[in-house]
Formats: C-alpha cells, sequence, structure tokens
DNA sequence: CATGAATGAGGTTTCATTCAT
DNA sequence: TATGAATGAAACCTCATTCAT
C-alpha cells in the first residue's frame, strides 16, 4: 500500500525485516541530526551494515526517510487501533477524555518522533508524503469516530466534528513539537487537564452560548 | 541583539541594505525548497549578487537562514506591534475577537513562512534559535497581555492564561502547517469563527464548570 | 585453443552448454547497452542464472565478453566454412561474386554484432583479443583463397591479394558499422552491386592502366 | 552550434580556454584507456585540475566525450578546409589524387584519434552524437565536391557520387581502425597507392565495364 | 567594494565479486 | 551444483567557502 521502494531481494520476509531494522536504528540518528544532515555514511554506521547491504533493501536515501516516518507513525496508529475497541463500552465522554489521555501520554514518550515528522515530511516525493499524511488522517478519524457516537446519544453538540478532532490531534502533536515553550509553562499533566477542559466545554451540548458573530 | 553576523564591511547601514536585501530575495527560495536544498548558488542568483559579496556581508550559509527567519517573523511581530495600541479603547473581549481575526488573516497571507519556520527554525545553532524563540514568545505575550486584562476586568477567567494564549498562536499557524488537511475541511472564515467561539467558551466566566477530574 | 576461462566445474560438457547459454542470452544485451555499461546484475537476469552461478562457470565479466563477441563471430565465420566448399565448382569470379554476396547479406543479418565488435574488441586482454582477430583473419583468408584460385586461372590480376580480400571484408563490415551514413545513400542490393563492380574493375586482367604515380 | 554544454562561468572566452585546454589533456588519456574506463579522477589529474574547476566548465563526463571527440575530428576536418581551396587550381583527377594523400597521411598521424571515435561515439547521447556524425558528413562531402567536378568536365564517370567519396573516408580510417592487419600487409605508401589506383579505376570514364549482374 | 574562478572534501549510489548456506 | 545476501572500494558529481584580481 501507498508507496513501492525498490530492493533486489526477493525473499519478501528478509525484506521486511530488514527494513525494519533500518527504520529503527537510523530513527535515531534522523531524529537527532535530521535528515538532510545524515550522511547515507552515518546510516550504515547506525545500521550495521554495508552501503551495498543497506542499497540492497532500499532505492535510495529518499526511501529511508519515508521508513522511518512510517515506522514512527506506527507507533501511535497501531495503539489506537489496538485500544479503540474497549472505548465502545463506556459513555462516549469517558471514552474521548480516557482516549485522549492516552493518545496524550503516548505522544509524550514518542515526542521527538512527531517533532521529526511535522520537520521533514516536506522532504519525501509526493506518492510518499500522501501516505504518511494518511496515516495522519486515520489519526483524525479515530477521534472523529468518538465523537459522532456522543453526538448521536446527546451527549455532546457539535458543528464541524472533523474540525475538533483534528484540534485534539494537532494540540497533542503541540506538547512535542512546542515543547522548547511548553515544559515552561505547564506540566503534561496540567496540559492534558486543561485541554479535555476545554475541548469538553466546546462541545457540551448544555453550555449555552450566543455564538460570537463579529 | 541575539545573534551576531560576521562581515567584512564597516559601514553599518550598507551592511543592514544588504542583508534586507538577501533576506527578502532568499526567502522565496527556501520556502519553495527548503534550506538544505537550496545551494548558494541559487542563493547569489535569487539575490543578483556574486558569491564573494554574498560573503561580504554574511559569514555562512546559516547565517543567511537566520535572516530569512527573522524577516518572515518581523512580518507578524511587527504588524502586531502597531496594530495592538488601539486594541486597549475597545473592551477585552471585543479586542481579542479583533486581535485573533487579524492574526489569523495574516498568518493566511503568509502561510509559506510559518510553515517554513516550522520546518527549518531546527537547523539554527542554538544562539540564532534562541532569538526566533524569543519572536515567538512575544508573540504569545501580545495575547497573554489582552487576556490578562481581560480577567483583570472580569471579562474572563482563566487558570493559566499563557497557555490559552498560547493556543491563540498555535491554532493559528496550524492553518498554514496543517493546510493539507484543513483546506478541505472548512475555509478561513469557519475555522476563525470555530476557534474564537471555542477560546470565549473556555475563558468565559458564566460559564459553569465543575472541571473534569480522571 | 585461444584464451583459458576459468571454471569451478569439472563437467566439461556442462560448461561448455552453460557457456554458450550466456553467450546467446547476454549477446544482445552487450550489442543494445554495450560492455561496459551492461552491469552483472542485468547479464544473470538476460541468462534466468544467480550471480552465483555465473561465476561458476566464467571467471570474470571479462571472460563473458570474450564468449558474446566469439558466439557472435562463429555466426558468420560457420557459416562460411560450410559454403565455401560448393564455391570451388564454378568459375573464380561467379565464385567470388556468389561469395560477397553471401558474405554481405549475411553481415546485414548480423549488423548489431560487427558494430558490437567493432567497438568492444578494444576491452579484451591481449590474448582474448588475440582469438578474436585470429577469427577475421580467417575470415579474409577465405577471400585471398578465392582470389589467388582466380590470378592463378589468369581470370584476375592482383598485386597484393590480401590487401583486396581485406578490403572486401571490410567493405562488408562497413555496411553495418556506418548504417547512419549508407541507409540514407544507397540500399545493401546497390552497395553490394557497386562494390562487386569496384572489386572487379581492379582485379581485371584486361583492364590496361599505366599506375597512377604520384 | 550543435551540442549545448553546461558551464557555471560567465566568461565565454575562458570556458572556450579550459575547454580546449581539457580536450588536449583528456585525448590522450581517453585514446589509450578507453572513455568508459578513465575515471573523472584520472580526468582531473590529467588536466591538472580539481574536480571542482573542471565541473565548473563541463556539466558531465559525457561532455569530456564530446569534447575530446570534437577535438579530435576538428584536426582533420580544419585542415582540410584550408587546403580544400588550392585544389581547384588543378585537374580534378590530380586534385583528388593530392588530396587523398594528404587525407591518408593525415590520418596516418591521427591513427589514435580515428580508432577511438569509431570505439566511443556510441557513448555519446543523441544530440553530441548528431554533431559528431555532422562532423564525418562533411568530410565525405569534401570528395563529393571534387568528384563532381570531376565528373562536370568529363574527367570521371560516376554513379553514385556519394558512395564513393565514403569509401574514399572509409578506407584512410580503416587504416587507423585495423592497423593490426594492414601493418603486416603493406606500408602506408603501398596502402595510399594501391586505393588511389582502384578509385581511378573505378570511375574512369574510358574503362568499359559491361557491369556485373548477378 | 565587488567579482567569480578555484578548491577538494564529502555527498549518494553502483559495481564486480565472494562465500556461507 | 546452485543460490543471492553481503561487501566496501570506487564511481560521478555538488557543495560551501576562499582569495586573487
Amino acid at each position: 500500500m501507498g508507496h513501492s521502494i525498490r530492493t533486489y531481494s526477493k525473499d519478501d520476509e528478509l525484506v521486511a525485516a530488514r527494513r525494519e531494522e533500518i527504520a529503527r536504528n537510523v530513527a535515531r540518528v534522523f531524529v537527532k541530526k535530521g535528515y538532510d544532515r545524515t550522511s547515507v555514511r552515518e546510516i550504515v554506521d547506525a545500521c550495521g551494515m554495508s552501503t551495498g547491504t543497506l542499497y540492497h533493501y532500499v532505492g535510495s536515501k529518499e526511501d529511508i526517510l519515508y521508513l522511518v516516518i512510517n515506522h514512527g507513525l506506527s507507533i501511535y496508529t497501531d495503539f489506537f487501533e489496538e485500544t479503540a475497541v474497549d472505548l465502545d463500552t463506556i459513555s462516549p465522554t469517558d471514552a474521548l477524555v480516557c482516549a485522549i489521555r492516552e493518545f496524550y501520554q503516548r505522544l509524550d514518550k514518542f515526542q521527538d518522533f512527531t517533532v521529526f515528522i511535522y520537520q521533514e515530511t516536506k522532504n519525501l516525493q509526493s506518492s510518499a508524503r500522501q501516505s504518511v499524511l494518511d496515516a495522519e488522517r486515520r489519526l483524525v478519524r479515530i477521534f472523529e469516530r468518538l465523537l459522532t457516537r456522543g453526538c448521536e446519544v446527546g451527549e455532546f453538540k457539535i458543528d464541524n466534528v472533523t474540525l475538533v478532532a483534528h484540534d485534539i490531534v494537532v494540540v497533542a502533536e503541540m506538547w512535542a513539537v512546542r515543547r522548547w515553550f511548553l515544559r515552561k509553562c505547564c506540566t503534561l499533566e496540567e496540559y492534558t487537564r486543561h485541554h479535555i477542559d476545554s475541548f469538553l466545554k466546546c462541545i457540551s451540548p448544555t453550555h449555552f452560548t450566543e455564538g460570537y458573530t463579529s
């Protein structure tokens, strides 16, 4: 799916394993030094491979960027596709709060990745970039579903569900991206609680607002 | 202030003029191709200067990144330092709404810059990066002041003023950074209105909330 | 005979078969892309072999060039050694004309090979090159014999038989090598007839010439 | 004219001088080792330049091949465009004989080049190759003109002037290309005389031939 | 002050060949 | 015998920067 990477090997399993290995090893280096500033020399050193072997499983340096970004995305995408099931058994509000908490904590763990993706996605060619953006869209959709369920049972009242879901995701990512600012401002717990409160206020149906129209 | 750049010239005015010229011309190229992928040759072509002249007024390629980013920041910082004055004469709520509207529209115009800054600040060395981050902080502070005034006169009720101000700025920047998502989701007007409503809900003192504690 | 190629196999027949297979398959690729620009990977792909197997029957990439060139030479050498027999039963002039016609038509069919040999023989190491040149020499000798017979029976009168025989071969090869020019100039039939006429004029004993001495 | 080569310099004269220098120095190496087997490292060593400087005046390794081939072609093309004038003042036969003699001697001097061009033209991309072939065509045309003049005054009688002119050029080039054979067969003087005689016989109007039709 | 030719280290990628399986 | 993963030297080319003019 998405983007196809050249290999000289015909053993699909081996290719997948080696690429996983590459992504895992290179991630650290890319996050630290940035993509453009990491040389292929440094990449192969980090992988403990020879140049030739690397290019056996990968068509170009950019393919490696793609692997690393996808590896990073999977870390939290995968997670959500697992836990999202349980959320159906509790009230929409509880589910939303729980999901946000989990998500924010998860992003806190993988801060470096989040920042990295924000900085390097631009360097991908169109097809590779599309599949990264798709992963982001799936992330938003997870929250969309939670919000929609809440609307259906009357617990939430939301004009633009997509926009709210998007905000939830973005605010989480900002905890990583803007850490240079936020760390001096509050703890993750405060940050999370503040935004959970904010989101709930905004989507609560009991809150009467005349709607500010400029 | 901030970061000092090497020059061989002793004519301060000329240096400033040339640097302004460089920043203005190179901005477009950097925004389009990214810093690392822009060669010094492309830089001098964009400036209509010779390499020698460029290095007469600038110590390194990275200095140019610093110039461009600062040039970009000034575009909206300066603006705000002008218009912020008038805002004192109207009610805090009106002032806030007005400021947000102006800010969001301004960022809409300079989307490319915003995205660029999000992507390239990491490439700056410590001292240069600090002065960029300072500019961002000043931006937040503008909204902090508006919010604080509102709190003082009882129009707003806010636990963490800095955090809200920061959110206002970040949400604006996301309109540029996440345009690939948001353009398909709503117009700038809808985006702005949605968030103004949200922010007002969250800081309104009349809204009673028990505070969701997980 | 000629040049010896390393193998790890002891089954001579298998070795010969495999080498024949290699030459046949790789010929097309070499003719199209040139020797230096064809990678070993492309060679094994063309052969449907693994790298390991290839190097089992061949010592180096250059050995393959040798195989291919010899394969190419055999295409027309073999042919001549078959048909040359019949030529003894007809008059020297008829035999010559017939041989030239056959030869020119044959080369027309294997143009690519001829061009290839002109371009790549230089890449062979000394011993391999010698055996290629030997094949060319045998080709010339075929015509030498025809011419000599004609001289003996008084049908031809030639100062330097070798030189004329060599010209006959070279002119044929030029039809392939200089096709970019000759195709726009005449058909194969015209080309052949023109040169048969020329050769006959030059070797005819009835033609009186004082010999141009500068 | 013909093929355009990238340069970073704007000083046309300097570019021409440097390229001339490159062609002159690299020619020897290319002729000796072949194009593909000569590394850029060896090229810059032969030129006494740094890599950077080389690529200042040339876009790629292949451009250098183009320069060298053109340099080689000019050696005899230029020559002819000078001497061809005088030939108009003598009889067509004398002019032809004289031109052939000069040409064959000239090619003898630049054997290496001739061989090189036969082997490497294939490596040029289309546009560059075209302009090399054009130079060859101009060479043929020189002899075409001489032959045509002879026909007009009745000294020659030729069916296909172009083909004869082409033969004259090709036979000359073969003296270089097939030296491995011809050196053992005759001297340049013998080779030249033999072919002058042959050509004159073939184009002489007094020689009666019924035309051999198979 | 302004120019742009010169530098050579370092960039990414390909290559022919080996050898453990 | 047959395989193809692994190697790392060497390929071509670009780069930011300097300095003589």
